[in-house]
RNA sequence: UGACCCGUGGUGUAACUGGCAACACGUCUGUUUUUGGUACAGAAGAGUCCAGGUUCGAGCCCUGGCGGGUCAACCA
């Protein structure tokens, strides 16, 4: 595919022009492992990939894990998984900014000795205090001129751990007044008494993502460093102690493009985090959740978020997406992959009663209208038959075309079938209907060529498979749950993002179905096997439905 | 009362070094159809935040406003 261009590619196609970085086209996604993916780190794989791609160059995975209180291995693993899964490849590039502790402490040395760092032994409060405002400009730490051998002293004993958590900290020595504050010494090293998921014990000083990043991109080769919008403030400090190291014509390039934000969707990892722990969603692949893991069981597939990535575009234009772009994407693809088969959510039991008791008929059906070379299978039929209580109506008004009382329908790949009688209980509730069917319209044509006007899904009730089907619609109400600013996001949750319908009936082509297999139930939706599913229960998750213009149609 | 960034149909993006605004989604109409799906055909919808300026000509360049975002974690 053909990707679309961004004012990032035209970026890249200049400094190519100018013969920067020896032609050389070298990115990477750089994610903390403090969380899983989600669609919005989608965006930016699709995109640091897909320039390595479109430039012949490489795209590295780099792990940012210099904050031990944080970071987890089982982290890692997902994000190493969602990025396979999404169709990128790192290669032999998966790098850690932890292997880079033993340069970075040495560089942090080397400014110390070149007077540009010093040790502060102010507490957090008061050095942030000492920041300014970003309209006032901060004031000098009264430890910032002290010798440099007294600097390397200290470093030295806070390397050594002969300090507690939060009593030192070493500071680059830049600019107090800066109007950028991050320029005002911003601090490059933590004491932190944390288990490193890599490095375990070995350090209890910690280099700050600042001081990590744009080093680790240096010691790399990366020539274009991509990051979401808030680190644009950040592009100087980056500048700064890449213009300590830089030695050659060599340099990589901070650019910044705005993340993704979706309507109804929370996208940030804390928030996140926050659903799994207090339990609002059942994990972080819960099929409600924007993560990659939840999106591939709620049976999204890869092209779909790739050509979704596509479709939006990178800029600086700090938007918000409709979800029902997203859903556009996997309904297109899914329309030209996924294998058809009929599906009975609500079940209406229907008696053809002019259908032999003991007959079953295996009639073909096309697998795929969209790709024919996907064939066709055989689908039983009986005289017992569930269809969807929605293809029903007693009183039916003008614009419904489905079955009513005398009226005749087409089963699809059946026959053409006439209700006779409808059946209630005490309570006046529909428990069945009666039919009668046109044995000449075998197969859903009739010779005479009638018409009708609505061809109705159904399962035979005696081959259905009895299974349980996930219905999820979105887990918030509100458009943009984290944009208000006295609410909570959780007040937004929809009490109806996940519908449970236990009773469903299935054709029995889906008794092969392994999980993640993707299904078009005709007239419904998408659907895949999720991985809950029991040899005796299958379990599907939907995860689009069709449009459906009658539905739309009625709620005017 | 600082610095940096952004401002094109409802939404998201285009418009190469200035040449009377294009595409996708959505919306609405029809056609086809053994999925009220898909496909196809067509329509409506912005004059590019505002005001000046440069120019034969500006969404693109300049100036000044206005609006929005980001930055004051020993997070990334």
């Amino acid at each position: 595919m053909q990707l679309k261009s961004n004012f990032i590619h035209l970026q890249i196609d200049e400094d190519l022009k100018l013969g920067k970085n020896n032609n050389r086209v070298h990115t990477r996604f750089p994610p903390e492992p403090n969380g899983y993916l989600h669609i919005g780190h989608a965006k930016s794989i699709c995109l640091n990939f897909g320039i390595a791609n479109k430039f012949g160059g490489k795209c590295n995975l780099r792990f940012d894990d210099t904050n031990p209180s944080k970071e987890e291995t089982e982290y890692v693993e997902s994000i190493m998984e969602d990025i396979h899964w999404l169709g990128f490849d790192w290669e032999d590039r998966l790098f850690y900014a932890s292997d880079y502790f033993e340069k970075l402490h040495e560089f942090a040395i080397q400014l110390i000795r070149n007077g540009k760092a010093y040790v502060d032994d102010q507490d957090a409060e008061t050095i942030s205090s000492q920041k300014g405002t970003p309209t006032r400009s901060g004031i000098e730490s009264p430890f910032r001129n002290r010798s440099a051998e007294e600097n390397l002293d200290l470093f030295n004993r806070m390397t050594a751990g002969e300090f507690d958590e939060g009593s030192y900290v070493l500071r680059a020595k830049i600019d107090m007044s800066s109007p950028n504050m991050h320029m005002r010494d911003p601090i490059i090293y933590r004491i932190m008494k944390a288990h490193h998921h890599r490095t375990g014990n070995k350090w209890v000083v910690y280099p700050m993502y600042d001081f990590a990043h744009g080093q680790s991109d240096f010691w790399e080769g990366i020539t274009h460093s991509i990051c979401t919008l808030e680190f644009e403030v950040h592009r100087p400090l980056y500048d700064w102690f890449v213009d300590q190291l830089q030695e050659t014509e060599y340099r990589p390039r901070q650019i910044e493009f705005a993340r993704l934000n979706l309507t109804y969707t929370v996208m940030s990892k804390r928030k996140l985090l926050e659903l799994v722990k207090d339990g609002h969603v059942k994990g972080w692949d819960d099929p409600r959740m924007p993560t990659v893991s939840g999106l591939r069981r709620r049976g999204f597939t890869p092209e779909s978020i790739r050509n979704f990535a596509d479709r939006i575009g990178v800029t600086k234009v700090d938007g918000m997406i409709d979800v029902s772009l997203l859903e556009y994407s996997v309904r297109e693809h899914l329309n030209k992959t996924a294998q058809r088969v009929m599906g009975v959510l609500n079940p209406l039991k229907v008696v053809i009663t002019n259908y032999p008791e003991d007959k079953t008929e295996e009639l073909d059906a096309i697998n795929n209208p969209e790709d024919l070379e996907m064939g066709t299978r055989k689908v039983p039929f009986s005289r017992e038959i569930y269809i969807e209580r929605d293809d029903f109506m007693e009183d039916p008004p003008r614009k419904f075309f489905r079955l009513g009382p005398g009226r005749e329908v087409r089963l699809r790949y059946a026959y053409f079938v006439t209700c006779t009688d409808v059946i209630k209980n005490n309570e006046g509730e529909i428990t069945e209907l009666h039919c009668t069917h046109d044995p000449a319209s075998k197969g859903g044509n009739s010779p005479d060529g009638r018409k009708v006007k609505a061809t109705l899904h159904w399962v035979s009730a005696k081959h259905a498979i009895k299974s349980e089907v996930r219905l999820y619609d979105r887990l918030f109400n509100d458009e943009n749950p984290d944009g208000h600013k006295d609410v909570d996001f959780k007040e937004f949750m929809n009490p109806e993002s996940l519908k449970i319908l236990p009773d469903c009936y299935l054709e029995p082509f889906i008794k092969n179905a392994k999980p993640l297999d993707h299904f078009q139930f005709e007239r419904l939706g998408y659907f895949n096997l999720d991985s809950d599913s029991a040899k005796e229960k299958p379990v599907f998750n939907r995860t689009v439905p069709l449009r459906d213009s009658w539905a739309k149609a009625q709620k005017k």
